[in-house]
DNA sequence: ACACGTTGCTTGAGCGTTCAACCACACGGC
DNA sequence: GCCGTGTGGTTGAACGCTCAAGCAACGTGT
């Protein structure tokens, strides 16, 4: 999938200082990832919706609110910190709002502000649902992976989120919107 | 997000030959594969988008259509080879049909089966939006990694999609479903 | 004090994926 | 021949995300 290959256009001969495809072996990893992720998301996906009823956004939510001292944290940090759009983060608390997870509070010293606070329940909800995510992380991934490849995925990874050196277009921020 | 620490319930007493948590270092790279792996799917997503109005699982189906002769595959062996859910498969064809790229044709030797034949027009497009996927492949991950660490997330991804040793419940074919 | 642009968040429509039926054909036993 | 089971594929509702529009409060200039 998402190929790169082609058996219809051979090397073009423009010089090919800016090659049209990817050599077999990087097309080869390039579809390993595309699948191993997939799966990856789905497997964690699956286990969290079981276990405790959650999406992994709003899991990632909860943890984001359990962080911090008070447990309470700005719309706007929030969807910052876990790259989400507002809209997106909007309706997702919207639901963990009604689920009684979390609580909305006007935010004293900037009236448009809205402070998300995760509440005892929800607070409760991510203790017992965390020990079987991270079960299923390790599952699913670090266990098939020596510590070195571990680490290397994680720097590679951490390259991905820096981004292409030179760009205005898309960098940061909200997710490029 | 997907935490894996916890700033409140530490070690716990029980041995900890199944540690509860992850190390430090293992939450940082495990959030940088989140977040990276999110920004590559939303970089990716976009430029096909916006080039090509496809989406990346359209173009999945559109590239394996054109890797077989008579560009013919049936619909179950789509979904198997893409990881698509049979339902999924089946709306985004339908998508694609309606948009000239696909054809759908009862298979002869088995009343129940379905081919999916890719058009002209349909390959024509894919012919046009692959050098621009590629170069957004190339500008997002390859180019910000060196030979090595792709190989090795390649390799590691690769160890993901053989997925955990011995399991029954969730392995292979079907998205688990 | 008031208009203006900006920031923070929400809203609703549209779209793609999932899930749970569902239909249609194939193959086996009888 | 005819049921029953299994398989291939479709359908429609629910759900979550995106996008564009909207509203409300802040801040600045005049």
């Amino acid at each position: 999938m998402t190929s790169t290959s082609s058996r219809h256009d051979e090397a073009t001969p423009e010089a090919d200082a800016e090659p049209r495809w990817l050599t077999p072996a990087q097309q080869v990893h390039w579809r390993a990832y595309l699948l191993g992720s997939a799966r990856l998301n789905e497997a964690l996906t699956r286990q969290l919706e079981a276990e405790a009823g959650l999406s992994l956004s709003e899991y990632e939510i909860l943890v984001r609110l359990s962080e911090v001292p008070g447990r309470t944290v700005r719309m706007s940090e929030l969807a910052d910190a876990l790259v989400f759009s507002r809209s997106r983060l909007t309706h997702t608390v919207t639901r963990l709002e009604r689920r009684g997870l979390v609580e909305r509070r006007t935010c004293s010293a900037d009236g448009r502000g809205v402070n998300c606070v995760m509440t005892d329940e929800g607070f409760d909800l991510l203790r017992d649902a965390a020990p079987g995510h991270v079960r299923a992380v390790r599952a699913h991934l670090l266990d098939l992976l020596t510590d070195e490849q571990f680490a290397v995925l994680g720097e590679a990874m951490a390259a991905v989120v820096r981004g292409p050196a030179g760009i205005e277009g898309d960098c940061k921020g909200q997710p490029s919107a």
